[in-house]
DNA sequence: CGTGGACTCTCCCCCTGGGAGAGGGTCCAG
DNA sequence: CTGGACCCTCTCCCAGGGGGAGAGTCCACG
């Protein structure tokens, strides 16, 4: 009694029968019978839950390892924590997928408008910093606590606005290095908060106006700017946040500096 | 001039080099100049911009084929309306995403609510209606097409809620035949609308209360008693919308007959 | 003019979460 | 007892990459 073929539960799931042997073999969703002679899977009626939650998750492209960690988490309230990261993680994928939108728009308009490029020698400088290795898409996370804790540790004595270096490999979705400062006096050393010094570079230098949405426009247009003046880029991109978030609270206003550095080509 | 390495062009469009020599491969993105003899690959400065659109496209996770076929169109109409495509599809997604949520939110809840199931020997019933094998995906808005060309064709004539009959494939995401009628006296036949019979059952029969996101966790609980009182499930799902947007805009209200063909086990 | 290091090439295997089908064993009702 | 539905395992396929091996190329510096 209660004891169900594979086929009777997967239309009782709605999983796939396929789905459920690949469950079983993951360990995700052992069979509460399995026949050792003939293979034969069997079901029980109080497993079907726990095959919803998965659909569920699933349905959230939660990996199957989490959901596995998920369902082995006996205590509601850390099963509870696992699941609200994902959904978490749903909400930055989706601010991420607006972003791509925008800046899709943005690339499909027709005339993009002609973009004012200064080549500056930025001589290097000591700031306050927070830096570390972390992966292209938690970016924005990281960068929002890291700038918090500068603003903490740095506040009014800020000597000019804030900016950031960014190794090339986190615009790939990969590990990279990523620097965020505040330039001040007598950089203090608090928490992850420390002095660091910019190395000097000639960059190639333009405004973004606006919103980070769409970004990719504007530097893509600061790329082919340096080819066509025969250089070519090296090492991580710096952005200077000349008017930002913490000047205004309206995006259109913004005015970001991408600083490039370059290298001129024999 | 304007010739660029892998290294540079993939510096310069945050694209790992990887993926460039795969979208080189795909057809997708071809170098200018490929050298004969080392292989080597130079892309000009004018293919930033493409570039930069795919990589948008791929953030949006339009596959390779669709990007090819978007950057292929030269018409910009044309092809502004194969994106919107795609954003109406993330918007389906989305929709789907949410309904997952409210779903597992059910789902994790402690205590499920007892179901009452009615057994009901339902006879066979001619009715208007429109059918088609849809994907699971597009149930939703197949659906919606299908009741709007009923409702015009039967509209006062209706002697009752309307309803549907629902493929188990449909809830696996796979194919799957898929049929939505209004009850009638006569039953007309203009356009996709046409007289069906469906056959006689016996249906266990539960009412799900509320909009349709996490009807699944209704499902299951149906599935449940079934089992566990020594039958069997058979034969495409019955919904019946005895209380449904047609009568009240408020989703609470609503009341959804799900009626599951069953027959005794032995 | 050499040479070393950075860059690039191709090839192959790995990952996830499935879908498709072959070839053969099992269950059960008529 | 037999046919048809059901179930088993097995291998191969897909997208869209990641990772690394082993070898060839480019170029600036000494």
């Amino acid at each position: 009694m209660g004891v169900l073929t594979i086929g009777e539960f997967s239309r009782l799931t709605h999983l796939s029968v396929r789905t459920l042997r690949r469950y079983h073999e993951a360990a995700l969703l052992e069979p509460a019978v399995v026949d050792e002679i003939t293979g034969y899977r069997y079901y029980g009626v109080d497993q079907i839950p726990t095959a919803q939650v998965i659909h569920r998750l699933r349905e959230l492209d939660v990996p199957l390892s989490d959901v596995q960690r998920i369902l082995r988490t006996p205590d509601p309230g850390v099963r509870a924590a696992l699941v609200a990261d994902h959904l978490q993680r749903l909400e930055d994928e989706l601010d991420r997928t607006r972003a791509a939108v925008v800046s899709l728009r943005r690339l499909l308009r027709p005339d993009p408008a002609p973009i004012d490029v200064e080549l500056r020698a930025q001589p290097a400088r000591t700031v306050a910093a927070v830096e570390a290795v972390v992966r292209g898409r938690d970016v924005a996370t990281w960068y929002a606590g890291a700038m918090a804790e500068l603003e903490a540790a740095v506040g009014a004595a800020a000597t000019g606005p804030p900016g950031g270096c960014y190794d090339n490999a986190l615009f790939e979705q990969e590990r990279g290095h990523a620097l965020v400062y505040l330039p001040t006096a007598a950089p203090p050393r608090t928490g992850r908060v420390h002095p660091a010094t910019l190395p000097a570079a000639e960059l190639a230098v333009t405004t973004h106006v606006g919103e980070h949405d769409g970004i990719e426009v504007t530097y893509g247009a600061l790329g082919t700017w340096v080819v066509e003046n025969a250089m070519s880029v090296a090492g991580p991109v710096r952005e200077v946040y000349v008017v930002g978030p913490r000047d205004t609270s309206d995006p259109a206003a913004w005015r970001t500096e991408i600083g490039w550095p370059v290298f001129r080509v024999t």
